[in-house]
DNA sequence: GCCCCCGATCGAATCGATTCGAGCACCACG
DNA sequence: CGTGGTGCTCGAATCGATTCGATCGGGGGC
């Protein structure tokens, strides 16, 4: 049963059977330190007859003080975050970063709903080095306050900059004044925006000025700012409850009917402007020639092809790497600098002149 | 700067503060053994007092022998197994039924490519109480070698069965023949068939009789025989490299061509039959009028509406639940038996009977 | 031929908590 | 007033590895 005295075998048992001390026992496979090539032959030969396949890394971490386990949270539940493309593809970037540096990525969940709890209790008990905030972190975050207190450095992904923590973000709006002034060039007067949802309440539908001046999430904020910035005053701020298909159908279903609806829909996502193009199609509407919509990621979304949103790219997996970058200055007891990476503007087959 | 003396205090400085042992402290915040309410008051007091914040999870660790982490192994490319709205689903599933159990899951990422090694470092390195292989899994795997040399306890999902490894799946076999014989009752004879990868090598286009008969990758192998369970010769098998909508897309132009094209697309996954569904559109074709198409496990796909795939239905959140129930039966001791989940046939709007 | 130095190896302390058995004080009962 | 029991608290061992300083032996330099 090699399974239970694999489990049990220790250094000190393989140290025993090569003969040597458990010190040096440790040399042969940590590497670190002189160790003669003959010794660490015989060592490695034990550990293979006893069948010991490397160090328990508990004893490892405890001696080292490091779990070499980055927590990420997820900023909502896993089954929403993760139907976001774009989340998903700055993890991938991340993992791949952190790979080399031996570090892993624990999931951390946030909270499943309203009625939850706000913080995952593997936020105050996990083993991780560094934690990474995927979304979300307002100043008073209950989650950022847990990993102070614990003394867990953070890296904080598209939220509101704050002491102690490290800030890794796109330029969103500036990109998103960009792609509005395409749009306003094109000659739109009357232009709608959809947006991410504000805060924890995710509300749905025509936002109000108290709603659009108490906007709680960052992200949100500054994409509905570059569309101010760019001269424009939105005719309806449609607020969604998350960034889905469904939800961008639902928007657009409501604020593409009637005689005065917009010429124009900015979405702060992709997901929500391709929901928007499926419900103008719906509703017999021809994109552009009817109603331009455009959308923030700069995603491939194979199920508008052969039509290709027009939107701001940001780079994503170089994101994901950035905030490995920002991890791995937290480690070695730098202080991370804010990162802001660039955006660019695509423009694609679903923006034109509007209506004549 | 109470980030750095909340590193360094360890429950001995609380205990001293407290004027209680070590031992005590622990009690205090464990729970477990009887303590009395003002002695915990104290040290909790203390702990306040002192910036501490719970005990340090490493040294609880090394002394458990646990360190409450399950490793999944993503079969593939985070990027690509993310965008595979099964696998992630299924994630959620598991992560709701392991938080309760306290423990949290590492995410290990396959291979990047063929390339490069087939095992990442964290198997063999990253601490972990049990490991979740998501997907792929032959006998010969690389990685379930590691994980057995290493003595952690395997659960193995839509892979091969084997020897000390608790296997998840579900009757892929069983549903695909029912929405074959759905199709053939529908009147329709020339049928062909979308599948996923057969292996690592991820060929795309017509299998031939080599391919066929080499199919490493048991969850391919059994949807396939599904059909011919159904008594159905298909007459093109086409391989995938990915179940992506484009490779779906791209199987569907090139099938649904010519005099003699299939009067029925039967797929592997629900992304891929979207795929074929655009292609055909695309194509001028009507669906199901001239063509029908079936998928496998039952998405919700907001572009294709108002459409609904005919679909076979697969429980994925319960099959988190499955797999988080198979982790804790190995941490408990017990042995896991196989757990096969039933599927259920959704018929949508995309099949019908054949054109005349 | 002697001494010094360097490379290899070893001992022992340490990381931070958990846990078991022993000890102690106090209460209740006889 | 003595004894048995109960309920807390404490000491010490332990989990498994890393690492620093000390030791030992052999080869090279003078």
């Amino acid at each position: 049963m090699p399974t239970l005295s694999a489990q049990r075998t220790t250094l000190a048992d393989v140290a025993a059977a090569a003969g040597v001390s458990v010190s040096t026992a440790s040399l042969a496979f940590s590497g670190s330190g002189p160790i003669a090539d003959r010794t660490r032959e015989r060592v490695l030969e034990a550990a293979r007859t006893l069948g010991y396949s490397g160090p328990n890394p508990l004893g490892r971490q405890l001696r080292r003080g490091r779990s070499g386990i980055v927590g990420v949270i997820m900023g909502d539940v896993l089954r929403r975050a993760f139907r976001d493309p774009v989340t998903i593809q700055v993890l991938d970037g991340l993992t791949a970063r952190l790979g080399p540096l031996g570090l892993g990525v624990l999931l951390v969940p946030g909270p499943h709903d309203v009625s939850q709890p706000p913080v995952d209790p593997l936020v105050g008990t996990a083993a991780m080095d560094v934690a990474v905030q995927m979304w979300g972190g307002t100043t008073d975050d209950p989650v950022l306050e847990t990993l102070r207190n614990r003394g867990v450095p953070i890296v904080l992904v598209e939220g509101t900059p704050q002491p102690d923590v490290a800030v890794v973000g796109i330029d969103d709006r500036g990109g998103m004044a960009e792609v509005t002034r395409h749009v306003v060039d094109l000659g739109h007067r009357r232009i709608a925006t959809v947006t991410l949802p504000f805060d924890r309440d995710r509300v749905e539908g025509p936002a109000d000025a108290a709603r659009l001046s108490g906007i709680a999430w960052e992200i949100s904020r500054r994409r509905l700012a570059g569309v101010t910035d760019a001269g424009v005053e939105p005719t309806v701020v449609w607020e969604t409850p998350a960034s889905l298909v469904e939800h961008g159908a639902a928007a657009g279903r409501a604020l593409l009917q009637g005689p005065d609806r917009p010429t124009a829909v900015i979405c702060q996502s992709d997901l929500l402007a391709s929901g928007v193009v499926l419900a103008a199609r719906e509703l017999g509407l021809r994109v552009p020639e009817d109603v331009s919509v455009a959308g923030f990621d700069g995603l491939d979304l194979p199920w508008l092809a052969p039509d290709v949103l027009t939107s701001v790219s940001q780079p994503l997996a170089a994101k994901g790497a950035a905030i490995g970058d920002a991890v791995a200055d937290l480690l070695a007891g730098r202080d991370a600098e804010e990162r802001v990476l660039p955006v660019v503007l695509r423009v694609g087959t679903t923006t034109g002149p509007p209506p004549a």
